[in-house]
DNA sequence: CATGATTGTGCATGATGATGCACGATTATG
DNA sequence: CATAATCGTGCATCATCATGCACAATCATG
């Protein structure tokens, strides 16, 4: 089982990637019967293609539409948490603001000001219970048949409720975002809502963690020209602040983690 | 099945916290082939991540919603989940039901069977995040202003998106129930949902608790009339649900207790 | 056919991450 | 109170990683 050619071997791992199974740098060594090295340089190859999330010791696949997004929970909540704290900044008072489905946007629905006179909406089933909790602010939830993939409502009655919401600020919760292709989804209806979503906001905001940043999804959303405001984390590459810059983005940086 | 990958284990452990599982260090450094320092590393990186409470001998899953509604269901979890298996005996096969609002339906969220085609609606937050955990159920949600007191939403846009559905069987909950009052609610938007619910519904569903059998509240819903049928506890004295099938009420008794 | 460019590969090196062990502190249990 | 299990931390060790460099294979062009 040795294969010879170097692009067959990084389709056979990109295929192993792409269904589902975690790969091993040194198991695919052995098994093709190369260095590490070779191994290495196709992961990160598939990593920069956005096919993988490279891991230590090996690569994951990309939970694209994969699993339960609560999954998606799990990992970097203190910096989803940072990331919807400044976004705040770019939240007027008395807006209504519209918390799209995405586990960012589930942090933010924890982290909004209470005092300041906010509207919210949402379609996402999380954000909702955890607006839920907050006797303090006003929520509409936008209903329709829920996506449990996706974890909130995206089908064509959720855009139909959404189409009689005029709505100032919402947080798009975007799978992928880079300049080239813009924001990007993995799911075609979820998609298909955060278009409407978008279109029905007088401003755009896209909070992406740093994994985000320069992958490709499938379901392209909006270009980079109709996003107004992009937050990244504290930890951000310089160099990808300075791309998204360059293309006229305006970019706001997370602030450095304070615990609480 | 050993899992080489680190982070690959820190998910495995993850995706077990999120199902609600507590894990123990001991077991995962057996099942994994490490020390259990290594789990322990493990586990304190997604505690401090939030996805789960570190506790002596392991880590159990942090409550996901974190609703009131939790707090409502801790006590007479029991009885509600007795309840609500009880009432699933009416549900047939393949209909539309609708969870109303009530702790008690979320616990008939959780048992409701996947396999016998059912569609479900609800305009309950909790219901909702229940359901959308389990990848199996079709489930609907009517949207509107969410009432933070009630955890669901039942304002006017939620009774309109609620008048297009045509539904077979509605799980009611009911604040209180007697034969003189018939069901009550303590909100008024409440109760005009669920007035609403019981007219687009062609089987009305009542599931009481002791605690509520005979009370009165300040709204009412429904006569005993429009009630097609009452599923009372295990345990609710003979004298009451006597007076309930003397009014000519159907009673359906739920089961003992079955410990899962 | 000859030649230069491109690409893939392997190896060495310093840096980073993960692991296991030892030790003292903490907590459950009888 | 006594014992045993578990925990947290520091440290040594090993695995993995990214980078730079040299060499071979492939390919395009003259």
């Amino acid at each position: 089982m040795s294969i010879k050619i170097p692009s067959a071997r990084r389709d056979a791992i990109a295929a192993r990637l792409l269904a589902g199974e975690p790969v091993s740098s040194t198991a695919l060594a052995r098994e093709f019967s190369v260095s590490e090295d070779a191994i290495r340089r196709d992961l990160r190859a598939l990593a920069a293609a956005g096919s993988c999330r490279r891991v230590y010791g090996g690569a994951v696949p990309i939970l694209g539409g994969g699993l339960p997004m609560a999954a998606r929970m799990i990992d970097g909540g203190a910096e989803k948490r940072a990331l919807a704290s400044a976004a705040l900044a770019l939240i007027p008072p008395g807006s209504f603001v519209f918390l799209d489905n995405g586990s960012t946007n589930v942090a933010a629905a924890e982290v909004l000001p209470e005092d300041t006179g906010l509207l919210v909406g949402t379609n996402s089933i999380a954000a909702a219970a955890a607006l839920a909790t907050r006797q303090d602010l006003p929520t509409v939830m936008v209903g329709g048949g829920i996506d449990p993939a996706i974890g909130g409502c995206t089908d064509g009655t959720a855009i139909e409720a959404l189409s009689r919401l005029n709505i100032d600020v919402c947080l798009l919760g975007t799978c992928t975002l880079s300049v080239e292709d813009g924001a990007g989804a993995y799911d075609a209806a979820d998609a298909a809502f955060k278009r409407a979503l978008v279109a029905r906001s007088r401003c755009t905001v896209v909070l992406v963690s740093n994994a985000k940043l320069g992958g490709r999804a499938p379901h392209r959303i909006v270009d980079m020209a109709g996003i107004d405001h992009v937050v990244v984390a504290q930890d951000c590459p310089e160099d990808l602040i300075s791309t998204l810059v360059l293309a006229g983005t305006n970019v706001v940086r997370a602030l450095p983690p304070q615990d609480n």
